[in-house]
DNA sequence: AAAAAAT
């Protein structure tokens, strides 16, 4: 009975660098001529009861790698929530996937092969706002692990002609691995309507065949990276012409982030050359108020939906402080309280900060019989695909990551997030990456499961950045007393619903 | 002092 989480996959004209600066210092002015309404705020529709109201995990009995549906709403007044959006449109939240006029192979799809039985809160509020026509812009704001993935691949599945065979949306994700599960998500979810997907990144160098010789892509959507969609799109092998809809996933670091940004920025522009335009979806965990305020400005007449950042932090997952007097003692933790306890819960994920460490930590832990895998986003691509399959399979229970994971890696499983580095912005010293922190930990929690984070902190800036982050979330996170004490961290565990 | 994406 106290089997917990088993796999529920949640499952589930563009401005120019030049003119998002212009529109940066435009807003700044505006806020400060009057705070109460500038543009962005004024459209914003803050639903904060966005939060997920999860069920307790009631689940029994074993039963390999089935699947649960996510969690039920809550049969009170706040599973209808009503968004008045944009150009006046009032949409009604969906109670159930049957009220979204889906072709029966998707409703099919959805609970047989799924094993969803009504949405999760973000899917009802947001499938009709991307469902109902005239298709309007979405950016949409929800928690970790709460189904974005799957509001946006079922936009995609109902909006696709499954009998024409030409792509027709597009989704953009950050990382390779992002892209290949949100693939294999819509390949199940699209089971029973006949709609193929393509993943664009990068082959394997044992798969490589020049571009040239590819086939041009016959499928109705395309989920892959930003540099391989523009290798593709440039080399003629993939169509923009028909293409009615574009996901951003992970969106406010596709459209904010160096490099990816104007990657998006091209393929939104070839798009718009070539098919006149279409709907574009934005989704993420989070909107800092910079990249609020520049997504707002590039998506103008769009619905949105935002969270205060105060709201944002899982409720389930529980934080901890483990102070360390050195780098070592960091190893010591992870060998002696991580691989003691952690793993017997459940899946565990480290991060840090560089590809080198990956290696270190690695290295420290293999020298000691201790078994784990590790990635970075320089293995070779058969490599990366490899740890990741092992990590799903549940063949490994410790992966150690940088950042390539922190984002949108769904593993029901994991409920230990460890960082061993904690996360900075770039060329900073101690001035937290907020977003990075709220993804990493995200990964642990997964549709309302329980879970913990030890933030492993070793010197004043790790304490600084670590204040940091809970004055900005404005949420104290508690100390593990004595990082030596197998007591204090079973505490811990216990705390956080791990062990009983 | 960088993760990521790709040529």
């Amino acid at each position: 009975m106290a089997d917990d989480g088993k796999a529920t996959p949640e499952k589930k004209s563009w401005a120019d660098v030049e003119e998002e600066e212009e529109a940066k210092a435009k807003a700044e002015a505006e806020a400060a001529a009057d705070a109460s309404s500038s543009a962005a705020d004024a459209q914003a529709k803050q639903i904060e009861a966005l939060s997920l109201s999860v069920p307790e995990e009631e689940e029994g009995g074993g039963g390999g790698g089935d699947e649960h549906g996510p969690p039920l709403l809550d049969d009170s007044d706040e599973s209808q929530i009503q968004a008045v959006t944009s150009g006046g449109t009032v949409y009604e939240s969906a109670s159930a996937f049957e009220d979204l006029k889906l072709t029966q192979e998707l409703l099919k799809g959805l609970h047989d092969e799924m094993g969803f039985s009504r949405p999760s809160k973000i899917q009802a509020v947001t499938l009709p706002m991307i469902l109902t026509p005239p298709y309007k812009d979405l950016i949409a704001q929800a928690h970790n692990g709460s189904g974005k993935t799957t509001c946006f691949v079922l936009g995609m599945l109902s909006r696709v002609d499954p009998h024409r065979k030409v792509p027709q949306a597009i989704c953009i994700c950050p990382t390779r691995e992002l892209a290949q599960q949100n693939k294999s998500v819509l390949t199940r979810m699209g089971k029973f309507t006949g709609i193929t997907c393509a993943c664009a990144i990068p082959p394997a160098q044992k798969d490589y065949v020049p571009i040239s010789r590819m086939p041009s892509v016959t499928d109705q959507v395309v989920i892959g990276t930003s540099g391989t969609l523009i290798k593709w799109i440039t080399h003629k092998k993939l169509a923009t012409r028909e293409i009615k809809i574009l996901v951003f996933d992970e969106a406010d670091h596709m459209l904010a982030e160096d490099g990816f940004r104007s990657d998006s920025e091209r393929i939104m522009r070839d798009i718009q050359r070539s098919a006149g335009g279409c709907q574009v979806l934005l989704f993420s965990a989070t909107f800092n108020d910079r990249v609020k305020d520049f997504v707002t400005k590039v998506i103008k007449d769009g619905n949105q939906i935002f969270v205060k950042k105060e709201d944002l932090t899982l409720e389930k997952v529980k934080q901890y402080k483990v102070l360390v007097p050195n780098e070592r003692a960091k190893i010591d933790v992870i060998k002696d309280k991580i691989f003691e306890f952690g793993q017997k819960v459940g899946q565990v994920i480290i991060f840090v900060r560089t590809k080198q460490s990956t290696k270190d930590v690695h290295n420290a832990l293999t020298l000691e019989d201790y078994v784990c895998s590790s990635i970075q986003g320089s293995l070779d691509q058969s490599e990366r695909e490899k740890i990741i399959q092992e990590f799903k399979n549940g063949y490994t229970k410790v992966l150690i990551s940088t950042d390539v994971l922190a984002r949108g890696f769904d593993q029901a499983q994991v409920n230990l997030v460890i960082n061993y580095d904690m996360p900075i912005k770039f060329g900073t010293r101690d001035e937290p990456d907020y977003e990075v922190y709220l993804h990493r930990i995200g990964r642990a929690g997964r549709f309302g499961r329980k879970g913990a984070v030890f933030n492993l902190l070793c010197g004043g800036t790790d304490n600084t950045v670590m204040r940091k982050i809970e004055d900005y979330f404005q949420h104290k996170v508690p100390e593990v007393r004595n990082w030596q004490s197998e007591e204090d961290f079973e505490t811990a565990l216990k705390d956080a619903g791990l062990v009983e």
